[in-house]
DNA sequence: CGTATATTTGAACAATCATTCAAATGAAGA
DNA sequence: TCTTCATTTGAATGATTGTTCAAATATACG
């Protein structure tokens, strides 16, 4: 009788080691940060862009047809990849160049082609 | 007169630079896969889950002691990770242990913690 | 067997997101 | 200035998705 409540009881197997792996483990906003371009990578759309972009600079209408996608779409999701700075473009008239203004990024994706093709 | 329709006409500026750069692409299947990968990764409560693991091999209720979240929920994004062999398991009486099931993920979020931090 | 606990599962809901279409912007050339 | 073309932008839509809650499994133990 008068049993405490269950409410927001949290069940734990080992404290200690909850305690130790929560130390080691980056702040929240780093992991958001990570977790953002990770996000950024993992659309079939914004990764064929990356990917094409590696080979070449390209402009928007160019990269749509590499990708067979629409130049709208494509635009928009550019505006997604210039805001986390994984690419930069330069003008030229009325046309608008984009190449990879990250190195981290090809040997990101250069890994992964390894795990893939395991 | 007669002009002809511009109904699905695609303006291509350099129709070399286009088809070679198409032709250094990986095929869709891999480009759907890394961005499958990728897109796990993407997302805070997964991503926390598997820098947790790179720690430690954890129960489910201790995993989500560590990352603030539900077991539930938790639960619910192991299936994901399992699915893609990210990450094993290990049965120990009720218990569940889960641990990283892949070299490069490691790597691969190191890389990216470097890009962060600069 | 019956209870307790760790985990999984399914359905429902809210939120996020990629694409599409139409319209706007900006720059080149007649 | 007017037209053309490359690109961007905004709103609308349909689809995907992460979380929550409740119920179902599964294993240990008395």
């Amino acid at each position: 009788m008068n049993k405490i409540a269950p409410v927001c009881e949290i069940q734990i197997i080992d404290k200690v080691k909850v305690k130790k792996t929560k130390a080691k483990l980056p702040g929240i906003d780093e992991t958001l940060q990570i977790a953002g371009i990770f996000k950024l990578l993992g659309d079939p759309t914004r990764l064929k862009i990356i990917l094409a972009l590696i080979e070449n600079e390209l402009c928007v209408c160019d990269l749509a047809a590499v990708i067979n996608s629409t130049v709208s779409a494509v635009s928009h999701q550019l505006r997604l990849l210039r805001s986390e700075k994984l690419i930069k473009f330069r003008k030229d008239g009325k046309m608008v160049y984009y190449s990879i203004d990250d190195d981290h990024i090809k040997n990101l994706i250069d890994q992964l082609k390894e795990h893939v093709n395991e």
